[in-house]
DNA sequence: TCTTTTTACTTGCATTTTGCAAGCATTTAG
DNA sequence: CTAAATGCTTGCAAAATGCAAGTAAAAAGA
């Protein structure tokens, strides 16, 4: 009978090398630190700006777009794509009757409340030039 | 006498323009958002992973340096500079007796508890493959 | 209905940031 | 006194960002 020679031996090896871990959208983790996989969703400058704007209730492209920081068009497409993968939003018909889409946040995503209203409080206190507008 | 036409004029104007809302750091603003202010300051993959080691009780850049996310250690410079510059971190004299120095958090810093506290929550209910490491 | 405007992107390109490897001066350990 | 560790800096390739312009489909207006 030939020797084993397939990668996988009939007896587990003793030192197994580190399994990859994953995110829920498949990609690679760098640790499996919790912050660090959370940053690496949502760890940029404009990723949880269009979170905040979708607790807002904006829902549109356009919305987005028409906030005051300014998100560029092809950085937002690729912010809501990404959102959709990672399974924090997801799209929906538009409710004003148009048949356009979308967008909302899924359960996922509205599980980022904490996490907003922690950063917003710590802006309001130690940054005192920011406020929130009321509109 | 020559029409008045240096760019300021003696009466203040009616409308004037937004002043530019500036960041603790004299950065500045997008908005006057607290969170995208905030994102300003950390709103990056690397950033708020330092501020974990130092709620740790790292201090030491080789600590920083060998964290399980390999963060580069010109990015680990410019992170650390960043933070003392925004007022999150300062330098003091390290504690082992050598005459070397090392990191630690300001109030402002401490402040931010909050915020790590609620991501990595986050992460342990919504991705599943991360945990805490205890050691 | 025909034209115009709005919406939701895409594309191209210059600039900036990131990541990796190597180098280097100072400090500490042996 | 020598070797290793520490705390960076530098150079460079690759990726991300930001800006402006372009485009196709949908909606609004004449």
């Amino acid at each position: 009978m030939p020797k084993e020679t397939s990668g996988k031996s009939a007896q587990p090896a003793k030192s197994r090398l580190p399994k990859p871990l994953k995110n829920q959208a498949g990609d690679l983790l760098r640790s499996p630190c919790p912050l660090a996989c959370m940053l690496d969703v949502c760890g940029d400058r404009w990723t949880l700006l269009v979170i905040r704007d979708l607790f807002f209730g904006r829902s549109r492209f356009k919305d987005f777009s028409a906030s005051p920081e300014g998100i560029p068009t092809n950085i937002l497409t690729e912010r809501l794509n990404r959102l959709i993968r990672h399974g924090l939003a997801e799209q929906v018909p538009a409710e004003d009757g148009t048949q356009r889409m979308g967008y909302q946040l899924t359960e996922k995503g509205r599980a980022l409340r904490p996490v907003l209203e922690a950063m917003r409080d710590w802006g309001l206190k130690w940054e005192p030039t920011t406020r929130v507008e009321m509109k």
